[in-house]
RNA sequence: GCUGAAGUGGUGGAACUGGUAGACACGCAGGACUUAAAAUCCUGUUCGCCCUAAAGCGAGUGCGGGUUCGAUUCCCGCCUUCAGUACCA
């Protein structure tokens, strides 16, 4: 029999779907192990060729991981709530629980045609009431819940409760937001139930606050950064404003330096490991209060500043148009401008005010504020570089230390002071820390070092200030002004929230008409008619974002189907942490970050055991698409005609770039019957050929539907297998590197196999093996891929272990190797890769059908490898001229004197005593002349 | 802007710890088989120069420098592309 990848595949995938082959029990003799792939939207367009990537690698892992014994958990499931679904459920009124399950049903089936061994009856969807039930109670549990800094971890709010009745807010240390109060034992106890509620508020993780955000009146919501060009809505073009929002949020602050801490603990590729410290922006400086001058009342801005030491260099002092005191700060003569100025900054994005350094801007608000050392009256102005979530919103400028600073200075003609005897003003901001002080009074004539403790000290005795550790990271804002996600379960009481009770849960998300804002600018959920709790109370109406379901999913996994608890405690304590994580670097920040914030919580209410969730972590790079072009030739007046010019003749034309849909373009030559019948205006399309081909350009893209590069899984299994498509994936490179897709090569993967297949058979495809002892050759080859695999799975190197069974086949073709003893093992080494060949192969053997996935991995025996000569490359000068087999068991000394006597290489140094001889045994020899 | 990553033949890539640059494939060219095509097999294929050929010479891992007997690999400076940047997931 020819290899016939079709019936193979299906067969095995039937049946390891029907012995459930791959079904996983948490009690096992066999130590555990836990690979998890970064669950997928399940978006409309179905799965393309970019996100099995990752998950064949995992699989591979996986498997290779059985084989060498362990029990592994290789679950899947869907991240099922997004916005995608309910934008296609504005568009089309359909409701997004049907598109989703069409969408699941189709990626189920594209999954299961890769041949992936998950264990299926584990599966999870994010947006099941079954599941967001237990990220509600998580939520809730949150709310529930404080950070206690004495103990240093998250601690039950009535413990909170009961201080402030026993103390009062004394001696509570405790996270909290800035204007939590300061009260007794016998306030407290006489406080009314709103009031308690909103001190509580103020400490709870899970709470309200007002943040700022993108609000496009005309669409009624709010918008994702993305969703906003230049200052207008992405979709219809409208105006959008920053706005301020009462918004639920997490208070993942509290948790900053214990997420810093557990990074030295992980196995993370160090780029991500970066990612995040400077994502959560720990940084040491020191708090600094200005009194803002001419006031009755003491009023203070206080800002954050890494740099105290430049604190006699401030000329002025700088707040973000947001800032609270804004508005008391300007005076009469002032207003028209600055009211003008926050107009203009309403309009830009965060974004582009971060990205935006090189036009300066602002407004004097006609205020002056107190130099806290000098006394000095110091002007406060606005200015849109400094942002109202970062820090405390305001900055003290120091021209001469910070470039920002300068170009403000320079552009609002204001004081640029010296403070370091070395630092060169003229151009630019110096911001080195060299030389000693000047114009700096206390520590005039001190170095960096030596001043910033003098500096604290005297800040701190005049209760202007004290050294500070500040964090860049902010607390995560976490409602959507969405219908698709899970409801929030909480419900207002004059204004207060209350959660409702545990039994309630789940909080199932309601019936709404159309999945639009309501006409007085409510988020969807505001539709739902008699949607009240105890037919009383206003439900919260905004749902939880995206990364709510998946900061907790790989605990699911370990339990899926228990309805009692998010999972048992004997499912928690014995899977414990995820061993191997594979995912994208695209969730660097986000998802990573909120994952290890929920796992550092569950730790600290006791139902979970590990600090960190994730112990091991990959990176797949992104698959872009890879466009493919043609050229429409256009005539005198420029316009376009149905002509195409292939791509080497494009310089003697005029021609316009079109894309052409890349499954019709084979090695970027167009298949032009297809093209023709692709659309009817192509129908009669005229081509200007070059070698009687028609050439496509190309081009790297992100793969979309709009740019005809989207390839689909399915379409390469029809035509080579999904062992193929496996190894294919695999052999595109390293697993880390992001990299075009394109068929190029797919023929050289499809084309090993059937060298494999022929191996067990004879030339007229009859299946025949021998019983022969196998030759030191044919060992020596096989026992060169039992290691090369291994390494290579061990350190994630899958696309070279491809390239090594290529070379692996051939040789034993050459050596015409048929013997069982080789071919067996060889079947189990590949059988990661290709399991549904080596399947079929392994039956033909004559082994029980299916027990493939559970044997043992072959044993690498190292005598097969021992080589007793070499062939030393000779360089001179580190040229590589020439080679000379050597036996390994010289000396170096004994391999200078063979060289030096070889006629080649006298020929080369031409009598010339050589300057230098250098030899590395088994390795190199180098000549110097 | 900030943070992170990547640039090697016509293409995907290999070279794992500073030691033979281009393994393995694709493509292309030539050949075998065939009435023909497909499939399959064989040979060649970094570029340039020289040459009937054998052989030889020179250059070469984004660009410019440096360290070293020796650099794709280490260091400094630059260029380009990609990703993230807090409501896409």
């Amino acid at each position: 029999m020819d290899y016939q990848f079709r019936t193979i595949e299906k067969k095995w995938q039937k049946f390891w779907a029907s012995n459930q082959t791959f079904k996983v029990s948490n009690t096992s003799n066999k130590p555990k192990y836990y690979v998890l792939d970064m669950f997928p939207y399940p978006s409309g367009a179905g799965l393309h060729v970019g996100h099995p990537l990752g998950y064949i690698a995992s699989d591979i892992f996986t498997r290779y991981k059985r084989l060498k014994g362990f029990n592994v958990l290789h679950p899947m499931g869907y991240d099922s709530f997004g916005l995608p679904a309910e934008q296609y459920a504005i568009q089309t009124g359909q409701h997004p629980a049907i598109t989703t399950d069409t969408n699941i049903k189709r990626y189920r089936e594209q999954l299961d045609n890769i041949g992936f061994s998950f264990d299926w009856s584990r599966e999870i969807r994010t947006s099941s009431p079954s599941y967001y039930k237990w990220t509600q109670w998580i939520f809730m549990q949150l709310f529930n819940s404080y950070y206690n800094t004495d103990m240093d971890k998250a601690q039950s709010i009535e413990s909170l409760i009961a201080k402030f009745e026993q103390n009062g807010s004394e001696g509570v240390h405790a996270v909290s937001d800035e204007d939590a109060s300061n009260f007794t034992a016998a306030d407290w106890n006489h406080f009314d139930e709103e009031r308690k509620q909103v001190e509580l508020l103020k400490y709870r993780l899970a709470y309200l606050r007002e943040s700022s955000v993108n609000w496009c009146q005309a669409l009624g919501t709010v918008l994702a950064n993305d969703e906003v060009k230049d200052g207008v809505s992405e979709r219809g073009g409208y105006p959008v404003i920053q706005k301020k929002m009462m918004q639920w949020s997490m208070r993942i602050t509290a948790y900053a330096e214990r997420l810093l801490e557990g990074l030295d603990t992980v196995d993370w590729p160090e780029p991500l490991v970066e990612m995040q410290r400077n994502w959560i922006g720990k940084s040491i400086g020191a708090s600094v209060k200005f009194e803002v001058a001419d006031r009755q009342e003491p009023t203070f801005v206080e800002v954050f500043t890494t740099r105290v030491d430049t604190i006699y260099g401030v000329s002025f002092v700088v707040l973000a148009p947001e800032h609270e005191l804004v508005a008391s700060l300007v005076k009469a003569e002032q207003q028209q401008e600055v009211d003008q100025y926050i107009e203009q900054t309403k309009k830009k994005s965060e974004r582009d005010r971060m990205a935006d350094t090189r036009s300066v801007s602002g407004a004097f608000t006609g205020s002056y504020v107190l130099h806290p050392l000098t006394e000095e009256k110091i002007p406060v102005w606005i200015a849109d570089y400094v942002l109202a979530g970062y820090g405390t919103g305001a900055v003290m400028a120091v021209p001469s230390g910070d470039q920002r600073d300068y170009l403000f200075a320079k552009h609002f003609n204001l004081p640029i002071i010296k403070i370091l005897d070395s630092q060169q003003l003229e151009e630019e901001a110096d911001s080195r820390k060299e030389g000693v002080y000047v114009h700096s009074d206390l520590i005039n004539g001190l170095t960096y070092e030596a001043a910033v403790p003098v500096l604290i000290k005297e800040l701190e005795k005049k209760k202007a200030g004290k050294a500070k550790i500040n964090f860049r990271m902010r607390d995560a804002i976490f409602g959507r002004q969405r219908y698709w996600g899970e409801p929030v379960p909480v419900y207002f009481k004059n204004e207060t929230p209350y959660l409702i009770k545990e039994q309630e849960l789940p909080l199932l998300l309601p019936e709404v008409d159309k999945y639009l804002p309501t006409e007085s600018g409510e988020p969807p959920l505001g539709r739902a008619k008699d949607w009240k709790y105890q037919q009383m109370y206003e439900y919260e109406l905004s749902t939880m974002p995206g990364w709510a379901g998946s900061s907790w999913y790989w605990y699911r996994y370990m339990d899926a189907e228990n309805d009692r608890v998010f999972a048992s405690k004997e499912a928690v304590d014995y899977w414990k942490a995820v061993d191997l994580y594979i995912g994208g670097s695209e969730h660097a920040t986000g998802h990573l970050l909120y994952s290890r914030f929920w796992n550092k919580f569950l730790k600290d209410i006791g139902v979970v055991k590990e600090e960190e969730p994730f112990k091991k972590l990959i990176n797949q790079g992104m698959i872009q698409g890879r466009s493919n072009f043609i050229y429409r030739l256009l005539d005198e007046n420029g316009t376009g005609t149905n002509t195409f010019v292939s791509y080497g003749l494009l310089q003697q034309y005029k021609t316009t770039a079109l894309h052409v849909d890349v499954n019709i373009v084979h090695n970027d030559v167009l298949d032009l019957a297809k093209f023709r019948s692709s659309r009817p205006e192509y129908e009669n399309a005229d081509f200007i050929l070059e070698d009687g081909r028609y050439v496509c350009g190309h081009e790297v893209e992100k793969m979309s539907k709009s740019k005809f590069n989207v390839v689909n899984p399915d379409d390469i299994i029809a035509q080579y297998g999904a062992d193929t498509l496996r190894m294919y994936e695999m052999f595109l490179g390293p697993l880390e590197q992001s990299k075009p897709w394109n068929t190029n090569g797919i023929e050289g993967v499809y084309k090993f196999l059937r060298k494999f297949w022929k191996l067990f058979h004879d030339p007229q495809l009859n299946f025949h093996v021998s019983d022969e002892r196998p030759t030191k050759a044919e060992l020596k080859s096989l026992h060169k891929i039992i290691k090369k695999v291994e390494d290579d799975i061990e350190r994630f190197s899958f696309n070279t272990s491809v390239s090594s069974f290529m070379i692996c086949v051939n040789e034993l073709t050459d050596l015409n190797c048929n013997k069982r003893e080789i071919l067996q093992e060889l079947i189990v080494v590949l059988s990661p890769y290709a399991p549904h060949i080596c399947e079929e192969l392994w039956e033909l053997l004559g082994n029980e059908a299916g027990s493939l996935s559970y044997v043992s991995y072959p044993k690498f025996n190292p005598d097969f490898l021992i080589e007793n000569e070499f062939e030393y490359p000779i360089s001179f000068n580190g040229k590589m001229r020439m080679k000379l087999n050597m036996s390994l068991s010289l000396e170096p000394d004994d391999i200078e004197k063979e060289v030096l006597n070889n006629e080649d290489v006298q020929r080369y140094i031409d009598g010339k005593q050589p300057k230098k001889v250098i030899i590395v045994k088994g390795k190199i020899v180098n000549i110097v002349v």
